[in-house]
DNA sequence: AACACTGGCAACCGCCCCCCA
DNA sequence: GTGGGGGGCGGTTGCCAGTGT
């Protein structure tokens, strides 16, 4: 017998999510933290595959993504991290926290191989790539052994310092996901706005019974705990969108000082617990930097 | 103005790895 | 030690918007 799907074919939905699942989504994963993705869609009522719902999760409503045209720097580091790693997306998203790995993956086929195949020798990558690839891999192995034994204790030190603040830090992250959807949400209620003007006139369909049912009352639930009182539906959404400008900031700096080189993942307030501790896979920014520098990147 | 073509991106599929009982 | 289940990852597909003819 061969393996049975992660969900049942019959009843999932497939296809773009919807604002509505968005929020589902978001809401649950507020309250719950992201993981234990096969009980997402029992608890929620999604009809979705709970692959899905990560991919979801990790593709798009993930805190502190950004979206829109790589930089320059992005995209020579993508370029470079593919000569160094090859095609593992995941990898290389450790060093771009802002994009996901199907972002990379996306950039990479659609523009960057096109330029590399077109361009040919683009920046010295090519140069570097037959000259450098064989000693940066040797110098990698020892960085990563080095980088290890530091990180572990450094970790050690961290994850302490990390437990006694986890929930202010656990709000931020999950608010900057509010950032990401509200984009969806301000076109949602301009699409539908007897939905949230306090029930105008109308709205007794399907999206306003789900929005009020499952996205509503989870939310005042959770911002229940925060501020002990139910505001009125557009102040809930507002409540929403009052996480962005400070995220937002948050975010932008954060990417001001990887990009500076000030900050790596593993210090990022928006991302720390994002980031995988899979030592083995990755090299702190740091030491990207640093061939970056020794390639004349920089 | 209408149609065809192309590129970009979100989402799905299937394999693989790791963890746990 | 082993098998099953869940999650992660890379490859691929399909839809849609933009552009050219």
């Amino acid at each position: 017998m061969g393996r049975p799907p992660c969900c049942d074919k019959i009843g999932v939905k497939k296809g773009p999510w919807t604002p509505e699942e968005d929020i589902i989504l978001v809401s649950y994963i507020q309250q719950h933290g992201p993981g234990n993705w096969r009980s997402v869609p029992t608890n929620t009522g999604l009809l979705r595959c709970s692959k899905s719902c990560r991919l979801r999760w990790t593709n798009y409503l993930r805190p502190g993504i950004k979206r829109g045209n790589f930089t320059e720097q992005e995209e020579k580091m993508i370029i470079h991290l593919q000569a160094l790693l090859g095609n593992r997306w995941a990898a290389m998203a450790n060093y771009l926290p802002q994009r996901t790995d199907n972002d990379i993956k996306n950039y990479w086929n659609t523009h960057l191989k096109k330029k590399l195949k077109n361009g040919g020798n683009q920046d010295g990558v090519s140069s570097f790539q037959s000259e450098t690839k064989g000693q940066w891999e040797r110098r990698l192995q020892t960085d990563i052994r080095m980088v290890k034994q530091a990180l572990s204790e450094a970790l050690s030190v961290d994850n302490l310092s990390f437990s006694t603040d986890s929930k202010p830090s656990q709000a931020t992250t999950y608010a900057s996901s509010a950032e990401n959807i509200s984009r969806l949400l301000e076109n949602w209620m301009k699409t539908t706005p007897e939905l949230v003007t306090g029930g105008g006139g109308g709205g007794t369909n399907s999206a306003d019974t789900v929005t009020q049912g499952s996205v509503i009352n989870g939310s005042s639930s959770n911002e229940g705990a925060i501020s002990g009182e139910t505001p009125p539906p557009h102040q809930r959404f507002d409540s929403f969108f009052s996480f962005s400008s400070k995220s937002c900031h948050e975010s932008v700096t954060a990417e001001q000082q990887l990009n500076a080189g000030l900050m790596t993942p593993e210090n990022s307030v928006v991302f720390q617990d994002e980031i995988k501790p899979s030592l083995g896979d990755q090299v702190p920014l740091t030491l990207i930097d640093k061939w970056l520098l020794d390639v004349g990147l920089f």
